[in-house]
DNA sequence: ACCTCAAATCTAATATTTTCGATATGTTAA
DNA sequence: TTAACATATCGAAAATATTAGATTTGAGGT
């Protein structure tokens, strides 16, 4: 079942992809690994800017942190990546009717059945 | 090329899936066309905040608008879907270094074709 | 031990997003 | 034409996210 929960951690992967500053650290690190030195240098952004966005990118799984020594090296994360194709492709998969899912959604679980808000409407008063 | 105003643009269709409420909404609308009428009872938002998500939604190309009399009926854009899931492809494929791309990064285009912090020290003072 | 450097954390400012209530727009029904 | 309804838009409040500067932590090098 999808609980509210479930949504806000999925969210969480697609949050790590809609900054620009972000997505151009993934597109460098597409190349291969580099640390943060590097990418820093390559953005108009502060070092603690780059932190917090290194963190982000991580706790979202896309990208992995490797330490060694005084630096700090990331690269692209291939479970992380797959997981949020996959996350990306059921949410985008048409389902048929039959499989409908149960959402944690309430009163939706039943009015998601009528095909449209004219058969909504007929149930007024019924519930 | 990838500019900065691309990073924004593709930021953009991320955006609309960093949203609880949203990836809910795209939940609803895989078992077909929903009105927003039946959208707004399952979820715990005002009438105009759900017009404002739906906004987003259809700006990003994720999902569709069909109006009907006093209703508008929503439902999920395979093109848009598939313009997603190609973006986030695109995005998290490792290139091998001989198909670097360049990047309107400035320095960096130099600096990215080196392999470590090391080498990049070795370079100082040389540009 | 001390100094330097790379990165992380803390704090506060600023910018952006989400949300709601009120109002406007546009459609249908009486 | 008015009334009722569905949705969109506007304006403001509240919640979040981004950012930078200052400080801390931790790893070498001297």
């Amino acid at each position: 079942m999808n609980t509210r929960n479930q949504y806000e951690r999925n969210a969480k992967v697609f949050k790590a992809l809609c900054d620009s500053n972000r997505l151009m650290i993934i597109k460098m690190l597409q190349t291969g690994e580099r640390c943060a030195c590097e990418i820093l240098e390559g953005l108009h952004i502060g070092q603690s800017t780059l932190s917090h966005h290194m963190k982000i990118l991580i706790e979202s799984g896309i990208v992995a942190g490797r330490p060694e020594g005084k630096w700090m090296y990331y690269s692209l994360s291939q479970e992380g990546c797959e997981a949020a194709k996959n996350l990306l492709d059921d949410l985008t998969r048409v389902k048929d009717n039959g499989n409908r899912e149960e959402w944690d959604l309430g009163d939706l679980k039943v009015r998601v059945t009528m095909s449209s808000c004219e058969d909504a409407r007929k149930m007024e008063g019924k519930n």
